[in-house]
RNA sequence: GCCCCGGUAGUGUAGCGGCCUAUCAUCCGAGCCUGUCGAGCUCGGGACUCGGGUCCGAAUCCCGACCGGGGCGCCA
């Protein structure tokens, strides 16, 4: 038997083993039988190494590989060999192979066929879907976007903190929460962190933020919804307006993008993607001068009423235009549009107004928030206003009683992030294994 | 919650009352080929979601079920 020395990745074959014995591992992308001569596309995590097996050098073993099933696992040891043909400019003479893990046929999903599938049958078959570089850059981009949120947050001082998913009450309306058993109690997912991220405001920890799944009940079978997402949250004290909340969004935002052109510059070229970092501070658009700018654009919205779909992808156009910005700012929306929002810090001036944000890239919100209401007596009204039932949340409305600061904090969706970085048609694409109305599995 | 649309080989599609023993590509199999990398060439294989109905005749029309796609509202 033969010894099988260490494995190396493709991308780590360099001219110093030309000549070399080596040995590689991954899946038999495809099988080019010419009669005399065979190439094999052996793929592995980094790229895809050749091997090219001669008939007339080893007849057994040129079979061996000719007979292999596209997707086999395979192990090669053989001499690194520099070629002009081979497009990495190196190939590998087999001097034995072994087989790891034969693949099936037919196979459910194809991963370099020349025809495409639908996003259903490749989610059905993720893990193949998977073997194909450019979906596998979807997550490597997603990770680094994380790593330049992380990086920035880490920076200001935030601690990185994880509050329960398994929650009594919903932080809005019992409509979009997913009721669960919890032993002998009901309990509901949690749809947002954030009585747990303003409780927190209470204890010292001021400066906080958390990457953790959300979960929404809603029935919306959108591109840009999915029932269980990765919500980016973040809460700080110490505030003097919804401004102060603003900067660390862009700031997050800034981070992340600018992470990307050098960790994730391969992935991004891979994709096509040509990223664009505006520089800040990004535009901030009264909510209402948001309204006269789509009026003038000839869509008529009553001041108080939600832009609407419509409204929000006409907005990013217009805003493109007049200020060449991706990224924007919708601020100080009205009361009328955050009454459900009872948590939100109406102007003492204007109780008709709040300080409250989104943040919008390419005419999609992606981040909302703004200052809290943190005086008690203050708080418990507008949620009286709401019809809530206090004693639900007396764990929360206990936390104002006692030294509360003055705070405020946002919700950014990761993958409508991730969407709008790469413009991918579908949020689903951004998520490994997505849940949604009507996937459960894989 | 509301509104539109679709389910044909493993994958992606054409066909939309008889011309269908169902098109094309991909894929799989057999063969030829010593420089392929969207390899090429020859031959072969493989499908009308399910259940009712209309009709002389249904992949095609109608109803239902199941599955899926998209939009709105709402939201991240």
């Amino acid at each position: 038997m033969p010894v099988w020395q260490h494995i190396l990745y493709s991308a780590e074959i360099t001219a110093e083993h030309y000549g070399r014995t080596v040995s590689v591992g991954g899946w038999v992308q495809d099988i080019r039988n010419l009669g005399g001569i065979s190439f094999v596309q052996l793929r592995d995590r980094d790229g895809v190494v050749q091997v090219t097996a001669v008939k007339k050098r080893n007849p057994e073993l040129f079979a061996e590989i000719n007979s292999l099933q596209r997707e086999s696992v395979l192990l090669v040891r053989g001499t690194v060999k520099e070629s002009k043909e081979a497009r990495a400019g190196f190939e590998v003479l087999p001097e034995d192979v072994r087989v790891l893990s034969a693949a099936e046929s037919p196979q459910p999903l194809g991963v370099v066929d020349k025809v495409g599938a639908d996003l259903d049958t490749r989610l059905n078959n993720r893990f193949m879907d998977l073997r194909k570089a450019d979906i596998r850059a979807v997550f490597r981009i997603r990770a680094a976007a994380l790593q330049g949120v992380r990086d920035y947050l880490l920076s200001e001082s935030f601690i990185e903190v994880s509050t329960p998913k398994i929650v009594a009450a919903g932080a809005e309306g019992g409509a979009t929460l997913f009721p669960i058993k919890y032993f002998d109690k009901s309990a509901y997912l949690a749809q947002s962190p954030q009585l747990y991220k303003q409780n927190l405001m209470a204890s010292g920890l001021d400066r906080v933020y958390e990457i953790a799944p959300a979960y929404r009940a809603e029935a919306s079978d959108t591109v840009r919804h999915i029932a269980e997402f990765t919500s980016l949250d973040v809460e700080l004290a110490f505030i003097e307006s919804s401004e102060d909340v603003m900067a660390v969004a862009e700031g997050i935002v800034d981070s992340s993008l600018r992470h990307l052109l050098t960790a994730a510059k391969a992935d991004l070229d891979l994709l096509g993607v040509d990223l664009s970092v505006p520089e800040p501070p990004y535009p901030r658009i009264r909510y209402d001068d948001a309204i006269d700018l789509l009026a003038s654009d000839g869509m008529k919205i009553a001041h108080g009423d939600d832009l609407g779909t419509e409204g929000e992808k006409r907005l990013g156009d217009i805003v493109m235009e007049k200020h060449g910005a991706l990224l924007y700012f919708i601020t100080e929306f009205p009361t009328s549009l955050k009454r459900g929002t009872f948590y939100a810090k109406r102007y003492d001036e204007d109780p008709e107004r709040t300080g409250y944000f989104d943040l919008d890239y390419k005419g999609q919100e992606i981040v909302s928030g703004g200052q809290r209401e943190h005086r008690y007596d203050v708080l418990v009204e507008q949620m009286r206003e709401n019809g809530l039932d206090l004693e639900a949340f007396d764990f929360y409305l206990k936390a104002f009683r006692y030294g509360m600061p003055p705070h405020g904090g946002f919700g950014f969706g990761i993958e409508r992030y991730v969407q709008k970085i790469l413009d991918l048609p579908n949020i689903r694409e951004t998520v490994l294994y997505p849940r949604d109305r009507v996937r459960l599995v894989p």
